[in-house]
DNA sequence: TTCAATTCCAAACGTATGTTTAAAACACTC
DNA sequence: GAGTGTTTTAAACATACGTTTGGAATTGAA
């Protein structure tokens, strides 16, 4: 057995660092001496770079996209026991904030590697969530058509594009906005409470009234 | 004169390998070869790659503060007459609809670079933009203040932060949804029309019933 | 045409990156 | 405790990057 599991230290190092700085400002050579393990040991075990990225992503992935299908499958949601679209939504989130995690904070970073996932193109990236992880996503897109019965094809398309952007983008960029209202107190606010607004607006948005007719 | 402006061929060309690869996975090589340009004709014109990155957004963000502070102001917004939240993003949609852009499809580059500015941590950037266009973001969150009376600091903080995040990500990430739903045809609106329907999405959420009371 | 200033250009510079190498250190079985 | 497979290590490698250089080309004014 390795000396305290240099793969796990590897792992934890490149969370923090990928979602601190994004996949391409992070070197390797900052990742192995955070992680106080030598240069070549990514190479090592991992093989390469963008092996290590997608590493860091199957490592909690994997947990949350098992538990959130077990979930749902419990809740015997389907065409014939239709989930509310808050159920669905709570559901989600919820399985995410109890993603066990091995820094403070977890669920911020994990939101926020999403979130960077979701924008830095990283061909490789994309073309690894798309094939381990697409079954989850279109049960996530079955569950939404599910709760959203009243909207057309392009608006619910829209609309949940547009929620998956208040989800990533919330996460990922917590700073700016943060800097210039630092002094509102309104910032920093936990994941738990976050999430209990993000809900609710994500609701709203919807299941407002349908613009469009098809 | 230089021939055929060398820095508008430069800036044409990073603009859209920016929107389209991000800032650190973009060199200086392919803009340049892009552009039909000499690879010291960046550094010679704007100094350093930071400063062409800064450069880029002027170029848009410049017009599209003032069209938008202008319009504020003809239309008399104040404490006197409130506008309707509608009103408010409408105003702002349509200025950025407005732009005029030397590529087809121009919008979405913006809005993707806008949303790349946001997510990608570049600490210039950040204060560049910061210290330039403040002003223009601080009349932005006075306008939604305007339009949700109703809700207390946080919530309305976090809010904004979702809308923006819809904003941004909309845009700025097309790809992955799009490609698992290719054969749908709901993707590829043209902006106008996602704007069409992003608006009352946002006004749903933003003026959902608080949840918080404070 | 002459001259000074601006712009362009090919080449090179120094540095940082991801990756590979080959030997050393270690862990474990027999 | 010798021998084997795994893991760690320091060093080097090749490459790509942003930037700088010095001279050539071009421009506009006198």
């Amino acid at each position: 057995m390795p000396q305290v599991d240099t793969v796990d230290k590897i792992l934890d190092a490149a969370e923090l660092l990928f979602a601190d700085k994004g996949f391409s400002e992070t070197s390797l050579r900052m990742i192995t001496s955070k992680a106080n393990v030598n240069l070549a040991a990514v190479n090592y075990h991992f093989g390469s770079k963008n092996a290590l990225i997608q590493a860091v992503f199957s490592r909690f992935l994997g947990p949350l996209s098992k538990s959130m299908e077990q979930a749902s499958l419990e809740n015997g949601w389907g065409k014939s026991k239709i989930p509310s679209l808050e159920d669905i939504l709570k559901l989600y989130t919820h399985s995410l904030l109890k993603l066990p995690s091995r820094h403070e904070n977890g669920v911020a970073i994990f939101m926020r590697l999403m979130g960077l996932a979701y924008t830095q193109s990283q061909g490789h990236l994309r073309r690894y969530l798309e094939q381990e992880y697409s079954k989850s996503f279109r049960l996530f897109l079955e569950l939404i058509k599910l709760g959203t019965p009243e909207l057309g094809v392009k608006e619910r398309f829209w609309r949940t594009q547009f929620t998956l952007g208040s989800i990533a983008f919330t996460m990922s960029s917590i700073q700016p906005l943060t800097e210039i209202l630092e002094n509102s107190k309104s910032a920093k606010g936990d994941p738990e409470e976050v999430v209990n607004l993000l809900v609710p607006y994500m609701v709203s948005g919807l299941t407002a009234p349908p613009v469009d007719v098809n």
